[in-house]
DNA sequence: TCTTGTGAAGGTCTTCACAGCG
DNA sequence: CGCTGTGAAGACCTTCACAAGA
């Protein structure tokens, strides 16, 4: 969460995870400007969409090719493709998801993930009362059929919205399935390899350490 | 976030910003030792649970008191009770959310954030078809009702789960009610004035850097 | 002239390592 | 002896400032 702190650690790479971290965010004002028709940006223009500086745009984009043009800025279409195709965007990632409770339907309904490439593909569950019921397309399997459909879907991504005290037990079971990024809605933080990444979802933390702000605030109202 | 890349900045604080995410963490962990029964707590051991280093957990501590005995650790129930009380845990926040749509209702019925001392007490919209009507023990209100609701209900925190053609306008309206925290669903990032803390819940950005690891790492399978 | 790309500088955060105390 | 609290060192990240190209 960086700043949500809210991510996997990794140390053999030429380009800082904080510099990935923010990629998405630039692809997603990239595709804004070109729906506005916007076809030109320079790195001043987008600091200020973004609310960063010009300069760390231009050292962002620095660690990974020469996008920009001198004296013109960057093609707005020329740049979403690249950024995307360096976050692997390009392309469809299935996903599982595990628990299907009240959380995981509201994940399982909600729309914004399939449009960015995102297709929940399989759900699974423990309790027997929903194992086997289908939500939407889906029919919800029983954990023991992990394995075998994390394979047969080529499925990449988890996503877990089971019960904390579980999620430690999920956590290992997806990454013995051979799952390296993990979607986490479970307010604990299980121990992972060092090989898969994590990124939590965790409102509450982030509610806990904004009262931080109110309560320190100098004048009161 | 932070790390996800998830706060408003600030200048004029003894207390880096970046301790203070990680605060509500280490409360955490201290609830459940103590729901363990443990009374006693190292940094090593604190650390461990956390996947932090112990020296950072000490430092981090250093920056608001001096909590431990030597040769001993940390009491438990005692480092719990002195964060709750720098986080401003010790007491009730109450909270609006705009927007009552799918993602609205479901944070509405989110069993999460009660226990925790964040209570939703109003909930507003602009469609004529739901204001009026009754979720759980709320009565959904019209956004002209806002700034009245805030000041009588002493709202501190805004939820946003609105559109993001929206999120901006709304940005706005909260914070010209005096609302100076707020946790944004949409997928936008919106200016703010500098004394408001908003942090942002977007797991579809999360999902997105995750694709990068995915992409690159070396064997493939 | 305008803007990129980038070494260098500056700032922030993390880790080290040890004095000091129980 | 074990562990905290903390200056100092080191790593990392951001910003500056300017050469170079369109």
């Amino acid at each position: 969460m960086a700043l949500q702190p809210d991510n996997t650690p990794s140390q053999p790479s030429r380009v800082p995870d904080v510099v990935i971290d923010r990629l998405p965010q630039y692809v997603r004002i990239l595709h804004a400007l070109m729906d506005s028709g916007v076809e030109v940006v320079s790195s001043h223009q987008l600091g200020r969409r973004l609310q960063v500086t010009p300069a760390q745009i231009r050292k962002d984009l620095s660690y990974l090719g020469r996008f920009g043009k001198q004296g013109r800025g960057y093609d707005v279409r020329y740049l979403a493709s690249e950024l995307k195709q360096i976050l692997g965007l390009n392309r469809r990632w299935n996903v599982c998801l595990i628990g299907v409770g009240r959380l995981g339907r509201a994940i399982l309904s909600y729309p914004g993930f399939a449009p960015e490439g995102f297709e929940i593909v399989a759900a699974f569950d423990t309790d027997d009362r929903v194992v086997g019921a289908t939500l939407g397309e889906l029919k919800v399997q029983p954990m023991d059929e992990l394995g075998e459909t994390v394979e047969r879907l080529n499925i990449s991504i988890g996503v877990i919205a089971v019960p904390s005290s579980v999620a430690q037990e999920v956590m290992k079971l997806l990454t013995e399935c051979g799952v390296e990024a993990i979607l986490n809605y479970a307010p604990v933080y299980p121990h992972v390899p060092e090989r898969v990444r994590v990124r939590n979802v965790d409102p509450v933390l982030s509610l806990q350490s904004m009262t931080y702000y109110l309560s320190h605030r100098n004048n009161h109202g």
